[in-house]
DNA sequence: GCACTCGCGGAGAGCGCTCTCCATCCGTCG
DNA sequence: CGACGGATGGAGAGCGCTCTCCGCGAGTGC
């Protein structure tokens, strides 16, 4: 019968009130921007908040404000799937969203990364105790490069009182929760990686009014603001200093081409080398995985054995490259100069390590993140992207 | 005048019921578990449904039904930290939080790893721009294990629909935030992963009340389920591994002692080498990181030149230990054989591929998933907790 | 000295949803 | 043939919070 704050459950405002004497609104007042309070009613709210063990029901605020104080961070991948059949099974089993495709790699289509895919990841073989063995989590986290982007984005949001929700979108079922979580008002906005070129998400966000920013520029244009690396420059970088370095007989092992970086990547490479008098490169296409990248390597030096210079599009095939070429009595960067691409972890897994471009990845999923935050507080504000200048990073292997 | 659907805003329980003639009872009972409707008026619901576009606002169904239908995700760290000062720098830089400090490896304490410390991670040498140089985010995330760790817990949530929220509590300040969040609702438990022990976080949370499951079994025992390895099994498959191919000169690069798996990991190859008449066993120690791995393996080689086998207690240790094997002209597994533990990603960047012990982080990190769910749905249940058997992956290495 | 403004705190109306009663209506059994 | 039970749908009360009104008291200008 005494004033017992309500037995049950936690505090509510309404305890607080009770408990400072004053009503609902001006605990809310003190609690949130402090509006108009007296500064005596504020110190009295502050003391009955830490006397009750307050703290206040999200639900219920972002019920009335309509805002949830939370952003998404999608990772979303090929677009090319068996969606025809527009499965409609309900709730339960979405698993089957794994038969996923990927296309091939274009010319370099030698059926590798097919059945022995699980060379570009380490565990998980015959695993079946839920964790994902060929899972597109597990395919994703196998690069630095997503760590990295988590790394830069949780760096920028933490300060702010805000974390990330970790979403995966790499089939259409996929897509529609990523829209319905934005839909319910679960999260404000979203960011989004796409591995692949023509990755509709971007657009569904779009066409439902939800925010979002992405890593990338998309394939099509869609109005949304985005964040990129100048990937050409970083390639002419790369083709300059192996030309400095004295090299002549240069290759490169591209990215994916239906990836835009992995195009614009070997586009930038070709036409600088071009200009300084080698129209023709020697290319074999990747797919960003160490082992695609050992494969290119070994295909490339079958082909043109006197090679001294390798740009490799990433520094996971710049590891994977560094291994058959000291397999294959290769020294280097004597024999022959190898360039990476990224400056990731594995730059300095490779012995030597790794001359590479780098791409300031962090830097650039901040700045990621900083544009969403603004589009969130200014919903009507210019769509506005942000494109970062890559730069050498010159180290033992070329 | 017409029946528009509130032109304002998302359609709500209310418009649909509208549409389809119901009241907002029969639509709700429809939307969720279908208790008992008849088939007519449900399909009729539905056709309402997806006429009207709605899409349920969590928030509001969260306030009734005090579930957030989402869970934590929370990287724990080290509780060694310079909190005399109770920072109240209020929000802005927690880069700060690098001054973490690790107990400088017991004899090995040539200061090493301590300027260079870069070396661990590729990036953010002089980057600022908001990345995290060394930030305790890209700390975690330069280990290829929790990547592996988010893999495990997004491939089992998702088919459950849900998505966990990624945080970081390396800080005390960051512990009262992810207690805070809970306690706010805006998640109904917590998957702990701590990199260090003394963490005093599991502690929290248990005493506030909230769910939780650990990785890692914690040094002091608090009523929270957890998932461990057993540890000093894996160790002994790689010792008596190491013993079987002949190997008889043979020293351990070891974890940090202050963490459970580094001591056990060490403690059980000790005990192994014993048994089997080795009671003096070389140890280095090191701190899981590639680069604590070379400083390591040239201490040991410069004390112990005749070595003919080394256990590194996880992969990135013997990635390094292989750099400096081989720089010093060791080959391997010719001269000296090395078996790392993990079986993480890294154990495949290595040349020769890395003989090691696996630890299926990708399952443990899905049964930790699954330990939380349960517990959320029988609050009451036991504390249960799940140990995994290590088996030993035998590669080039060894 | 009177109306007017302004600072400040309280009352109360929802935000959209779930869920517990009830009211109905049907079928069925005594 | 009347009553009763089960199946079904509706009404309505909140969940905890924010925020717009209002009221009140005190300062201010004419």
């Amino acid at each position: 019968m005494t004033d017992d704050p309500r037995s049950a459950g936690a505090p509510t405002l309404e305890d607080v009130a009770r408990a400072a004497g004053v009503s609902r609104a001006t605990v809310s007042r003190v609690v949130n921007g402090v509006r108009n309070v007296d500064p005596v009613i504020q110190e009295a709210v502050r003391r009955a908040v830490s006397v009750t063990g307050y703290t206040p029901n999200r639900a219920a605020r972002s019920l009335v404000t309509r805002r949830a104080d939370a952003i998404a961070l999608v990772v979303s991948g090929a677009g090319v799937e068996p969606e025809t059949a527009r499965a409609d099974s309900g709730t339960g089993a979405s698993a089957q969203g794994e038969g996923e495709e990927h296309r091939d790699g274009g010319g370099t289509g030698d059926g590798a990364g097919t059945g022995t895919r699980s060379g570009g990841r380490a565990f998980g073989k015959d695993e079946d105790s839920g964790g994902g063995s060929g899972s597109f989590t597990a395919q994703v986290f196998a690069d630095p490069f997503f760590g990295r982007v988590v790394t830069g984005v949780v760096d920028y949001l933490r300060p702010r009182g805000m974390h990330p929700v970790l979403m995966f979108a790499e089939t259409s079922r996929a897509r529609e929760e990523v829209v319905a979580y934005l839909r319910q008002g679960r999260a404000d906005g979203a960011l989004v990686v796409s591995t692949h070129a023509e990755d509709p998400l971007p657009g569904l966000i779009a066409d439902a009014g939800l925010a979002a920013v992405l890593y990338a520029r998309p394939a099509r244009p869609v109005p949304v603001s985005y964040v990129d690396l100048a990937h050409q420059d970083g390639a002419r970088l790369a083709a300059e200093h192996l030309l400095d370095r004295g090299c002549r007989r240069i290759a490169t092992i591209s990215g994916p081409l239906d990836v835009p970086a992995g195009h614009a990547r070997l586009t930038g490479f070709q036409d600088t080398m071009a200009r300084h008098g080698h129209p023709y490169v020697p290319v074999v296409e990747g797919r960003f995985t160490q082992e695609s990248g050992e494969r290119a390597m070994e295909r490339l030096l079958a082909e043109h054995p006197d090679l001294d210079g390798v740009f490799a599009a990433n520094d996971l095939m710049a590891l994977g490259a560094c291994h058959v070429l000291r397999e294959h009595g290769r020294s280097i960067p004597g024999d022959v100069a190898v360039v990476g691409f990224d400056d990731s972890s594995a730059a300095l897994a490779c012995r030597p390590p790794l001359t590479t471009v780098r791409q300031p990845v962090e830097g650039m999923a901040a700045e990621m993140t900083r544009l969403l935050l603004d589009r969130l507080a200014r919903p009507d504000g210019p769509v506005t992207s942000v494109i970062f200048e890559p730069e050498l990073v010159v180290r033992g292997s070329a």
